[in-house]
Order: C-alpha cells, then sequence, then structure tokens
DNA sequence: TCGAACACGC
DNA sequence: GACGTACGTGTTCGAT
C-alpha cells in the first residue's frame, strides 16, 4: 500500500461521467452510465495507486455561503437532468459498497472539503492527489498535492505539478485564482472583467504577478480600452478573485486520519454489479471468481486419441499458441468438449496421431472454433488441412457486435454472461513476464475455453438468426476466412536482393542529406525528433510557427509545406522523412519480416477489427505499401511472382465507394453518370461549379474530387478545408453546393442519420451492422463524429461487403478451372494475383466477370486490371 | 512499456 | 459558441 492521500470532487467526476457515456441503464430502467464511469475510474485508481486514505466529497444542497457574496453564483446553470440526479443516490450505495468514505457539508461545495482536507494534508508533507473534471482544483496543487483533471472519457487522467500548471497554462499555481477573476468563468456564472478572456488575462498575471498588483499598477497596462475595462469593473474583478477562491478552512468534522481506506467486501460490490448490469467491471473485483461462483469443471487427459471422443454432431475445438502471430507460433496443446465430456489434448499426442489428423481433414466431421483462420494456417505449417468447420465464434461475435476490442473466448464469454474461462492474461502474464503455467493449470484453462465455446455457440447462432445475419456469416465471412488462410499461408515472393540495393542507396543517400541539414541548421542533431527539429527552427532558425501541438511545434508535413520559401533547409528535411519513412518501415521493416528460407512474406489479414467491414494487414501491413510517390512506389518492383514463368496481376475497382452510394442514395444524376461512363469528379465539379465540360479547370476537379472524396470517408468541413487548404465556411459551402446539386444524396444522408436515431444501428447491404450509441449524445462532437459515422458505414462497409464477396466468387470460378493463378493480397478496393504467363487473358476474363458481377446494384461496377512482371509494374 | 508525433495506404 | 474531427499499421523518440 503506498500512503497516498486520494481526494476526488463527486460532482465534477460524476457529471463529467454522465456526459462522456451514452445513456445506459440497466435492466429496470434505471439509468447508471455515471455511476459506471465514476466506478470504473474509482477501480483504476484503486489498482494503480493503491491508496491508504480516499475520500469522495460532494456538493451539499443548493446554496452555498458563496451565493450571500454574489447571488447570481452559478446563475444561469442548466438544471441537473433527472437521468442525471437519480444516479447520486446510487453512487453512494456503491462508494459505501467500495468502502470509500464519501462527504458532504451544508452550504460549502466539494472543492471547499477538499480545499480544506488537502491544506492538512500538505502541511503534513503527505501524497495527495485530487480528482476533478474542473480546472479550478488547480490552484490546489503544491509540492505534495498533485492535480488529475479528467481528459476526453473520463478514466483518463492528466496529472498536474506546480510546474507543469506552469508550463500548460503559463502561470503559477497561486495565479490560477486571479486568472479567474479576471476572465470570468461561465459555467459558474463568475463574471470577471468583461472583454478580458484567457490571453489578456495570462498576459496581464504575467506583467504583474497577482490581481492586486495589476490594479496598483493599473497605469502600466498597456491598451487604453483594456484600461478603462479594468478600471471600470474593479469590483466585478475583486468579488469574482474572492468567489473562486476555495475555502481551505471550512469547518469540516472530518481529519485526514477518518479516511483510511480498508479495502471493500468482494461480495457486496458484486452483488450491487450484478444489480446494474456492471459485467464489464466485474472481472476486476478481488475474488470475484468465487464470487459468482465459477463452475468446477472436470476433464480428461487424453494419452491417445481414438476417434470414439468425437461427437457425430458438435465438437468444440481449441487450439492454443501464446504467439499472435500463428505462422510463426508454436503449438501448446488442444481441447475438445462435446457432448461426451472434456478433453485435454497434449500437441504430441495429437500430432502423431493418424485418427487425431483424419478427423481435422474430415470435412464431415462438425466442428466449431474460435478463429477459424488462425487454426486453419497453424495447422497448415504443420502440414495438415483442417475442414468441416461450420462455425467460428470468434467471427460470429465480430459480426454481432463489431465495436468491442477483444473476440477471444473469455471476453466474448462474459459479455454474454458466462464466467467459465479465465482470460490469458491471467493464466500466462504479459509482456516479459509472460510464461505458461504448469500442465494440471493449463489444460483446465483451455478445456474451460472449450467449454466456454460450447455455451456461446448458441447465443451468437441465435443472435446471427434474430438479426437477419446469417448470410453475412455463413456465405460471407466464414468461406473468406479460408480463402485468406490460403492467403496468408502461401505469402508473396519478395525480392530480397532489391531491397538490399534500394537499402543501400536509401542510406548513403540519407547521409548525405543528414549532412546538408546539419550544415545549413549550423549544428547537429536528431532530425527524426520533432522535439529537437522543432527546436532547430523555430527556435535557432527563428522561422514563423505556423501551429502547435500539445508538446510542442508541430513540424508535420503540412506545416513544413507551409515553410518552403522560408529557408532551404525544410526541402530537406521533407525528402529526409520521406526516404527515412521508406528506408525504416518499408525496406527495413519488410526485410525484418522475409522468411529466409523462400524469401516470402506472410502477412496477416485481420477479419474482425474495424468498424466498417474492412480488413487490416498486419506483420506487415500489405495494404499501405507507397504508391502516390515515384520514389515510394519503386518498393512495389521488390514484390514478385514466387515462379519464373509467372506475372503479378492486379485488378481494382473503380470508384467502388461512390458507386455504391449512387445506388444506395438512388440519386438520379449520380446513377446517370456512372451509367454514362463519366470520369466522375470532373462530372461532379461540372454539377458543383455549374459549368460545362470544358469549363472545368483542374482547381475545380481537384476540389470536386476532394469533396468526394469527403463524401465517402464521412469528413467534416473542417477536415475538407484541411485537405484543400481553404477556410472552414468554403469547404461548407463546397459541401452544401455538393448536396444541391445531388438532392438524392442529401435525401440519403438526412434518412440515415434518422434512421441511426431510431435503430442504434446503421447496416450494408449485406446486413452488416455497427451500432452508434452516441448518436443520441448530448455531447456535439459525439454526436457529430455518429452521424458522420452513420452516413459513411453503409458506403465504406457495402463496398468491403462487395469486395468480400467477389474474392469467394473470383476463388469458386477459378477453382473449376485450369488457370495457374494465385491470390496474394486485398487491399480494400483491389486483389492482387500471381498468375502463370500463359493464363493472363482467362485470368482477366474471369476475375473482371466475377468482380463486376458479384453483385447487382443500379450502377455498373467497372473493374480495370493490369499486370507485369513485379507489382510496380501491374498499374 | 507506453503515448505522442509522424507518415504510408484506402 | 467552443468543441475537434476517417481508419488502419508501423516507426521513432522520449518519458516512465
Amino acid at each position: 500500500m503506498s500512503d497516498e492521500i486520494i481526494l476526488i470532487d463527486g460532482n465534477s467526476v460524476l457529471y463529467r461521467a454522465f456526459f462522456a457515456l451514452p445513456l445506459l441503464s440497466n435492466d429496470s430502467g434505471v439509468h447508471t452510465n455515471a455511476v459506471f464511469g465514476f466506478t470504473n475510474m474509482l477501480l483504476k485508481i484503486l489498482e494503480e495507486k493503491d491508496p491508504s486514505h480516499i475520500l469522495v466529497a460532494f456538493d451539499a444542497g443548493k446554496t452555498t455561503f458563496r451565493h450571500e457574496t454574489y447571488k447570481e453564483y452559478k446563475g444561469g446553470r442548466q438544471k441537473t437532468p433527472p437521468e442525471l440526479s437519480e444516479q447520486f443516490p446510487i453512487m453512494r450505495e456503491m462508494l459505501d459498497a467500495l468502502g470509500i468514505k464519501h462527504y458532504e457539508l451544508p452550504q460549502y461545495e466539494a472543492d471547499d472539503i477538499i480545499g480544506t482536507i488537502s491544506k492538512q494534508a500538505d502541511q503534513d508533507h503527505k501524497r495527495t492527489f485530487i480528482y476533478s473534471g474542473d480546472k479550478d482544483l488547480l490552484q490546489l496543487a503544491s509540492d505534495y498535492v498533485t492535480v488529475g483533471l479528467t481528459r476526453k472519457g473520463i478514466t483518463e487522467i492528466d496529472e498536474y505539478v506546480p510546474d507543469q500548471i506552469k508550463e500548460k497554462m503559463g502561470i503559477t499555481t497561486d495565479q490560477v485564482i486571479d486568472l479567474k477573476a479576471l476572465m470570468g468563468d461561465k459555467s459558474d456564472n463568475i463574471p470577471g472583467v468583461p472583454g478580458v478572456g484567457e490571453k489578456t488575462a495570462v498576459k496581464l498575471l504575467n506583467q504583474f504577478g497577482t490581481l492586486e498588483n495589476v490594479y496598483e499598477n493599473v497605469d502600466e497596462v498597456s491598451g487604453k480600452k483594456l484600461k478603462e475595462k479594468l478600471i471600470n469593473h474593479k469590483e466585478e474583478a475583486f468579488m469574482s478573485q474572492q468567489l473562486a477562491t476555495i475555502n481551505r478552512k471550512s469547518p469540516i468534522d472530518i481529519k485526514v486520519n477518518d479516511l483510511s481506506y480498508e479495502g471493500y467486501q468482494s461480495r457486496d460490490v458484486i452483488e450491487l454489479f450484478k444489480t446494474y448490469g456492471f459485467k464489464s467491471l466485474m472481472g476486476r473485483i478481488e475474488g470475484s471468481d468465487e464470487a459468482v461462483e465459477r463452475e468446477e469443471i472436470t476433464f480428461e487427459k487424453v494419452e491417445t486419441f481414438t476417434k470414439d471422443i468425437v461427437s457425430p454432431e458438435g465438437n468444440y475445438l481449441i487450439m492454443e499458441m501464446l504467439e499472435d502471430n500463428y505462422h510463426i507460433g508454436g503449438l501448446l496443446g488442444f481441447a475438445l468438449v462435446n457432448n461426451q465430456g472434456h478433453y485435454y489434448i497434449p500437441t504430441d499426442v495429437a500430432l502423431n496421431s493418424n485418427d487425431f489428423i483424419s478427423w481435422i481433414e474430415d470435412e464431415n466431421s462438425h466442428k466449431v472454433v474460435a478463429d477459424v483462420k488462425r487454426l486453419k494456417v497453424a495447422l497448415k505449417w504443420k502440414g495438415i488441412n483442417l475442414q468441416g468447420v461450420d462455425f467460428d465464434l470468434v467471427l460470429a461475435s465480430y459480426i454481432a457486435n463489431p465495436s468491442i476490442s477483444y473476440h477471444d473466448l473469455p471476453s466474448i464469454g462474459q459479455g454474454y454472461g458466462f464466467n467459465v474461462a479465465s482470460y490469458d492474461e491471467e493464466v500466462y502474464g504479459k509482456g516479459a513476464k509472460q510464461s505458461i503455467p504448469e500442465e494440471e493449470v493449463f489444460s483446465e484453462h483451455i478445456v474451460r475455453k472449450g467449454i466456454v465455446a460450447q455455451k456461446l455457440h448458441h447465443s451468437l447462432s441465435d443472435e446471427l438468426k434474430s438479426n437477419e445475419q446469417e448470410d453475412l456469416f455463413y456465405q460471407l465471412e466464414m468461406p473468406l476466412s479460408h480463402i485468406l488462410a490460403d492467403m496468408e499461408y502461401k505469402g508473396v515472393q519478395v525480392d530480397v536482393d532489391r531491397l538490399e540495393d534500394m537499402q543501400q542507396d536509401l542510406s548513403e543517400r540519407l547521409d548525405k542529406i543528414e549532412e546538408e541539414i546539419y550544415e545549413l541548421a549550423d549544428q547537429s542533431f536528431n532530425i527524426n525528433s520533432p522535439k529537437q527539429l522543432g527546436k532547430v527552427l523555430f527556435e535557432d532558425l527563428g522561422l514563423p510557427v505556423i501551429k502547435k501541438t500539445k508538446t510542442g511545434y508541430s513540424t508535420s508535413a503540412d506545416v513544413l509545406e507551409k515553410l518552403q520559401h522560408e529557408h532551404e533547409i525544410i526541402e530537406k528535411i521533407l525528402l529526409y522523412r520521406q526516404l527515412g519513412k521508406l528506408q525504416s518501415t518499408y525496406i527495413e521493416g519488410l526485410l525484418k519480416v522475409v522468411h529466409d528460407d523462400n524469401h516470402k512474406i506472410h502477412t496477416r489479414f485481420n477479419q474482425v477489427l474495424t468498424q466498417t467491414g474492412r480488413l487490416s494487414s498486419i506483420d506487415p501491413n500489405l495494404q499501405n505499401i507507397p504508391i502516390r510517390l515515384e520514389e515510394g512506389r519503386k518498393i512495389r518492383q521488390a514484390f514478385i511472382p514466387s515462379k519464373e514463368d509467372s506475372v503479378i496481376f492486379a485488378a481494382d475497382y473503380s470508384q467502388i465507394e461512390l458507386r455504391v452510394l449512387a445506388h444506395i442514395a438512388n440519386d438520379e444524376k449520380l446513377i446517370a453518370a456512372f451509367k454514362e461512363g463519366k470520369d466522375i469528379h470532373t462530372q461532379t465539379a461540372m454539377d458543383v461549379f455549374n459549368v460545362n465540360e470544358d469549363e472545368v479547370e483542374s482547381l475545380m476537379r481537384r476540389h470536386a474530387k476532394a469533396v468526394n472524396f469527403g463524401i465517402v470517408y464521412g469528413i467534416s468541413d473542417y477536415g475538407l478545408s484541411q485537405s484543400l487548404g481553404i477556410t472552414r465556411k468554403e469547404a461548407g459551402k463546397f459541401i452544401e453546393k455538393y448536396f444541391e446539386s445531388y438532392p438524392g444524396v442529401k435525401a440519403y444522408m438526412d434518412d440515415i442519420v434518422q434512421q441511426a436515431k431510431r435503430d442504434g444501428f446503421v447496416e450494408t447491404i449485406m446486413n452488416r451492422r455497427r451500432y452508434l450509441p452516441d448518436i443520441t449524445s448530448r455531447n456535439f462532437n459525439k454526436r457529430s463524429f455518429a452521424e458522420r459515422t452513420a452516413m459513411n458505414t453503409p458506403i465504406q462497409g457495402s463496398a468491403a461487403d462487395i469486395i468480400k464477396k467477389a474474392m469467394i466468387d473470383v476463388m469458386e470460378q477459378l477453382n473449376q478451372t485450369d488457370i495457374r493463378a494465385n491470390l496474394l493480397l486485398q487491399v480494400h478496393d483491389e486483389l492482387i494475383f500471381e498468375v502463370n504467363k500463359e493464363d493472363i487473358e482467362q485470368l482477366e476474363a474471369l476475375v473482371k466477370d466475377a468482380m463486376e458481377n458479384t453483385v447487382d446494384l443500379d450502377v455498373p461496377l467497372l473493374v480495370e486490371a493490369d499486370y507485369g512482371t513485379t507489382w510496380y509494374d501491374a498499374k
């Protein structure tokens, strides 16, 4: 235990939590989101700080001593929403269960209680942490007292000690009160000096130190208007100062010693968590395993595998491997669960058994697994061909709820109320401390996973059925998983010599540029460090500061481009960055993951990650190999066919998202444009700018393209303004004009948001869902984001569905021919193959046909294809 | 070990 | 009226 004291501003945190989280309620309709958020934060504090003393202070009642000074104090505040009010008593109940003291004092606010106790603690030199969402509390920071302010959500905390306050706000702790006295605070209805905002207030305090000094030397204040304002509102300023000052001598009847924290009774907490449906917090309660009575299990260790233990019906098969990367990981063991029993099968027993292998390869023997692709690829590396899997729980979990971040069996189980298996991290540890426990513990763990799998099967298949997602699951994701497994296992051939040549060339050029940069900067420094680079550019060379990040100067490419003409060092830095990126991420990164024996790369496609239904690719990411700039594009010359007589063949959908949009929105003009085979960006420019085709200038087309891009990716007017380098207003106008030109699109956008509000989710043409709880949030940002997501996801997600279906169609048709081709990669709207030179034309015809006709939309789908001796040449 | 900043693709 | 804005993966730096 640490001997730290934790003081929490209960009102502030509960408010924050309420607005930060969607309005959850438990089964009986009581709202619990704020209590959930607060409790989550408390558990985190208890876990991380392990404090000796802890107190949650609340405001008491409506009026306080401050109202005697100023009866409008906190006037004009929105009334506390009833959904929040009802959570205060629940929160107190929760605190009692957690054994955490809470306190309130009539006529005083939580701040004052905290201020008074922290003063005692400070005098006694005791480490104290204060948590609040209210910046005012910063005035309490000292050498012993740290103030933690909630950020964004509420479990993310920014901790402030006096130095950081100085750094971030430009003033000292002692000046926090005077800052507020000058600038006021709208939310508390503290007037301050009208016309003085944060900037001016900081400037004044930096010049004069204190409010009192400002007024003593008011003649020295620069600016006639400012001086007048200060003088005219002196009274308000000093009253504001009084209001903003936390009372550190409140008549409280508790002492630090009364706040000692002795832990909680797990049973009470779990009871309460159950009542309010806080399932996801359950695992963080000490001893919750016993308390929720995780069922006892029995199982048998298989010494010799025979087919009698296989059931003719469902078999739940678990394969365990510690490594994420199943291309290189080692098998640790198997578990089999079915209606006959629970079995642990050691790896050597399994792999040395012909019965086991023939069972795995028997397509008529039904198996349910978690992550079929992982299992399939791992077994392929052992020469075993997995078949007969008719349900993948991980894929099903992703379809049912794409937003959850962990689709592993114990987590999925928790979500459906099956607390049978421990999390891997609990059994194996994590990071450097990861290890495999003794066989007894290990085998029970994986058998438990099998039992969870068995329990989950029905829940998930029911859910897919009731959501009408069975086709999406059985006809799309399941078959796709097998195709991806083959792609990953076969790998992509890499020309290692070529990469090494590039590496050599690049490192020489980088050395040279590095020297030139040092020369121009008149010093050597780490160019890769934004911090050091920022100092050199903006302090030593005195270049104008365009943008700041929260830690210092921004040195991002768009900032540097604006400085191009200021100093010749800039273009060198941009080039250094560009080449450095190629060197480290692409050349060295790829060389690191090439298999030495055959010079192949085996990526992994994550099929259960993105919220839209797209795939992602890791270790390495082969979906972001450079193409835009020639220099980077050359990397693609290192991707070659695995056989001498073959070429790389690439087929990509032209404008698939915009075509999908035309279809979904049923917009006449957009549909017509695609039917007539128009260049869509030129057409958009014509419609938006009201000009003829021959009047479309390149800038107009560029703008139109950016708007189309924005529509597809769901960016805002701000995002568009950034990408075009124009103002937000202008960007807003473009979007407005776009909607006028395409009323069908506008109607769709309005409709889909309404639909999302009504249903709580949006869906793609193949019924893939994305749930959008924030669509009704009172937080403008969250709501806006959810609205843009509602508009964008059906477009991007349907496009993802289409190419996935195309992959299945292509492979099905390909398997019925003699075409010698392998599908290698999918990059969102394109498919990359390697194909025997003699079969190129056949493949092109087949692929183009399959891709263009995989679905029937109101607009044609167009596929463009090309091939060459390397990926670079297939453009 | 982790977050921030940056850069690559779609 | 301010908020702070597409999604992924990977690298490097620098604080912990």
